[in-house]
DNA sequence: AGTCAGATATTGCGCCATCAAGCATCGATA
DNA sequence: TATCGATGCTTGATGGCGCAATATCTGACT
């Protein structure tokens, strides 16, 4: 008789694949970026959401909820990037308690160049996709991550 | 003129999409798992892994590539599994540089406790998804875990 | 048998993220 | 205006993971 354990659902084994493959893939990203660019990959994250932004700048609370992060662990990551100089702090001219954090010239320089990077690595990753795969694969993550989103917060 | 920065390069987003989309699953799973069945997220990943492994056991080098960590994480993760009682040592009888790493019956509860609430939340936040998207999804999420592993490592 | 390169697991150290607490500020309400 | 809960960010303490070094063992080659 099959064993009847609730460890076979096959939902369990489908978010184990989305693990492993994510895992794999950013190991992956995430050195050669650090190697080939001498950029972390988290660096990478912040500085392409802010590039990305209104005014290349989102306060420290939206860039935390994008890149899954406490404030707490944005704001000593956005100090180490302010040292290396690639973001800076701007004040909010209406809301004293809100800090932005933005992209400077250095920081487009090496996100730019990042990506090139990148970019190039994705393609070797995922060299073996045909453009349908590729759609395919976009839609259902789209799925994926807007029913991660509509989930209720963790309290 | 549009921008020619490879930031807007198709895949650099596919692949945010992919952490977005793993990131936040996880982190409501994990921390649903955390409360309600009292298991971090981790040690699930591990008692599963060696439930379902021939003799319920596995190397810490292969348990270490099965979840994506070091073999100095493993070690440690599995110091902690064992004071909690839910895994064992055991000796290789042919090569005694490798130690195995059991599952116990106490390990075997609290993993099967814990795979229904995994399994029920998981549910909750596939709900919107009908059994064809849910194949869709396995089978994109396969080709990239395959695409992932065939990728030569860190060296 | 003797030697040595490679493999396996563990340990020391430092980094980084979370958690809890704290501080300043805002908006609403009396 | 004064008060008070809520919000945004920062800081101190704790824990976990990776990197590099270490110890032990294996297998192959001489």
């Amino acid at each position: 008789m099959p064993s009847a354990t609730p460890i076979d659902d096959p939902l369990i084994t489908t978010f184990g694949r989305l693990a492993e493959a994510y895992s794999r893939l950013e190991q992956w990203l995430g050195s050669a970026m650090e190697s080939e660019a001498g950029l972390p990959h988290v660096w990478f994250e912040v500085l392409i959401r802010l590039a990305r932004s209104e005014g290349e700048q989102l306060t420290m609370s939206s860039l935390a909820d994008q890149i899954a992060l406490t404030t707490s662990g944005v704001t000593r990551l956005v100090d180490r990037m302010q040292v290396a100089g690639y973001v800076e702090r701007r004040p909010c001219p209406t809301d004293r308690r809100v800090s932005y954090a933005g992209i400077t010239a250095a920081g487009h320089d090496v996100l730019d160049r990042a990506a090139v990077v990148h970019a190039r690595n994705l393609r070797k990753a995922f060299g073996s996709f045909t453009p349908q795969d590729l759609t395919a694969l976009d839609t259902a993550l789209d799925r994926v991550r807007e029913a991660a989103s509509r989930l209720p917060r963790q309290p």
